[in-house]
DNA sequence: CCAGGCATTTGAACACGTTCAAAAAAGGCT
DNA sequence: AGCCTTTTTTGAACGTGTTCAAATGCCTGG
């Protein structure tokens, strides 16, 4: 399991009592982190603060937690659990390509929407080396799990993508919304205006390029473009399908 | 000034001597940190570390440099500095817009070689807010700088570019830099063979854009595409010149 | 009910970046 | 030279994330 945290494993075994004190424990420790990050902010908040407030010692926060960016983690992997359920609605009540793109980003903004500094936390990183990198192994298995809903979302629609494109387009839509979220995360006009335009313009004009790429004309722009890709992110078109 | 450092005014004044032994310390430590960085890694190094090689206490760090950070700041700013000749030489023998790029992409590429972890150091940041950010105020100098070495890419070829799109393109080609520099360093593959052919193959493609956006029948895209660069970027297409 | 093992909990201690009050050195002025 | 201001230098101390040996609790087999 390439899990945040080492020591206790928590997949409920066998004779255990599936909620024990453990996982109480563990879990006011995550709430008074996430509380506190989400009050004071991810640098403010002390490792020491946060085992008070959850009325330990700052030992047991670290007995549940390698790290207070494993804190963050523990964050995220909720989040995309959440989120799934949300994602898979989202989908399912729309046809048009831009709809259900369009439908995938709300449920995000939406989700994270009170979560703004956390989220920066999280993706401030671009070092892949980093835990807390949206590109690095550690979170990969969240990432790979968000880009399959990116291919869902282009199965599942009538327009017509030509297959060398469709197997790299999940991946770079999921760029897509990593850049859209990050342009969110330090969008300091009023009401985040400016992000609810760049995402208005930017997918109508990522929809229409989708579109175009079937074109006759555009093939050999279009080699050109999937070849660049293959130079970017290597083999291996979509992540690998996981059960839930 | 918006300066790394704020105590000592270093711009050599009136009366004093222009190399006094403050000026001779101070580049001690400035040595001994990039040293230090560049074999250890910015990570490992400790400012104690520093001090020690640099003979003087850690406070005369903190006397000289405002934080560890402002190592590096210093670093990026040499850098760009000892860069400009070589950049500026590099457009002069240039005519076609390709070569031009792509010559400005090797003084940069050749320059930082040997201090790729340094630069990791630099760019691993993506909060705005964070001083060593690509992104942020105390770059804004350095940053514009440098895109305005764009700007004269640009002029100075006989490929016609629509105004419109040729206002945003400095800032738009500095970004395709930045992306270029921050896979190289993380570029894992034998002599970063992986940067060399998305150097190549991009460069390719963006410059057929370039052309292509001049057609009328491309005009519509463009002007969408136009308008969600302003969206982006607000206004102020290119940064006002800087004398030297 | 107890012994032994395992899970949990503790808080002191460490290494780091950074701050600061005070000491030392260096100038400048009469 | 002597005094006073400014620049430079020092190293202890602070707050942080993190580690760790030891203490405590809990449970199970006898």
């Amino acid at each position: 399991m390439t899990s945040t945290n080492s020591q206790p494993d928590r997949t409920p075994a066998a004779g255990r009592p599936a909620s024990s004190k453990s996982e109480e424990t563990r879990a006011r420790i995550l709430g008074s982190a996430l509380a506190s990050f989400r009050t004071r902010g991810f640098h403010q908040t002390t490792m020491r603060e946060v085992a008070v407030d959850a009325g330990v010692a700052v030992g047991a926060a670290y007995y549940y937690f390698d790290s207070k960016d494993a804190l963050v983690m523990a964050f995220y992997e909720r989040a995309q659990q959440e989120m799934e359920p949300l994602l898979s609605e989202a989908l399912s009540s729309h046809d048009a390509l831009e709809r259900r793109l369009r439908a995938l980003l709300e449920v995000k903004f939406d989700y994270f929407r009170a979560n703004r500094s956390l989220l920066g936390a999280l993706s401030a990183h671009v070092d892949p080396q980093h835990p807390l990198s949206p590109f690095s192994e550690e979170t990969r298995e969240i990432r790979d799990k968000d880009i399959w809903f990116f291919a869902r979302a282009l199965e599942g629609t009538s327009m017509r993508v030509p297959a060398d494109l469709k197997a790299r387009l999940p991946r770079i839509l999921w760029m897509y919304q990593m850049g859209l979220l990050l342009f969110w995360m330090y969008d300091r006009s009023a009401e985040q205006a400016r992000t609810r335009q760049l995402v208005d313009k930017s997918l109508a004009i990522v929809v229409s390029l989708i579109q175009f790429s079937g074109f006759p004309l555009m093939r050999p722009v279009r080699k050109r473009v999937v070849d660049l890709l293959q130079t970017v992110f290597g083999d291996e078109p979509v992540p690998a399908r996981i059960e839930a």
